[in-house]
DNA sequence: GTAAGTAGCCACCTTTTGGTAAGTTGACCA
DNA sequence: TGGTCAACTTACCAAAAGGTGGCTACTTAC
């Protein structure tokens, strides 16, 4: 049987550990640097526009965040609404699921800002021990 | 002021959405493909050798293993140690600062895995509509 | 004497990713 | 007449990621 208990009482017929698996796949697309942040915001600043989304993530390039929109919204996190108007104006927000997805990503942000200092101070003395060591 | 509220009450010097930011490259980072796994597996099994990470994670080449493995070691998120018996045995676990990643890590996997078939389904609807589209 | 096993490293090469910059659409404004 | 805005798209190019295969050391087992 190809079905794996990665939690008593949760089952999946997908193996995180397989190749090709299409949940790898998937925790790979979240695990996505733009992925990430674009999701956050839209998180915590509901509906937003094009260009609010580029001006607040800071580093972004407008291909890059095209991409990562057209990504995000084919795999129904993000609902993409256009307005013919002129000039065009374009709205993003999260689905339902996308929406379901906030909890567990900020549990990761969060650890992420709580502990960057702790790591920050492990990689110079791995550096330091390296030099050492060498 | 450079501080920012993520969530109520918790404080941090770093900003996720400024370009640069330490905690953003740590996200990053963690996000891996490989190190979400690698982390996964020695959460789940407990310290590992090389050869047994190897084995247990499908699709990985040694390169990469030892890419990953090495980072998260300088993180200070894993512990490596080498027994001086020949032939050589290396044994690999998370450190105290490893476990507190297990929590957020784990959330994210399961969602991952939770929901698969929501995306797969997403993404063939909108390859149907934009073939209509189009 | 030679093959096997562990835990890698290294050089080479291909694939993928991502940045920059320019072009597009279509109405509206000076 | 031509410049502007929003939200892209496209082409081109550099950098980085990642795969492959060969090499290492050391000892035990055949």
């Amino acid at each position: 049987m190809s079905a794996v208990e990665t939690v008593i009482g949760t089952t999946s017929s997908w193996d995180l550990y397989e190749r090709g698996c299409p949940s790898r796949d998937l925790l790979d697309r979240i695990g996505d640097k733009w992925s990430i942040l674009v999701l956050g915001e839209l998180g915590e600043h509901g509906r937003s526009r094009f260009t609010e989304l580029r001006n607040r993530l800071s580093g972004v390039s407008e291909k890059m965040l095209t991409q990562t929109l057209r990504a995000l919204e084919s795999d129904g996190l993000v609902l993409r609404t256009v307005h013919a108007r002129v000039p065009v104006r374009v709205d993003y927000e999260l689905t339902a699921l996308g929406q379901t997805l906030r909890a567990p990503l900020r549990a990761l942000t969060e650890w992420s800002l709580q502990h960057t200092d702790e790591v920050l101070a492990a990689r110079a003395a791995y550096a330091a021990r390296v030099e050492q060591g060498a």
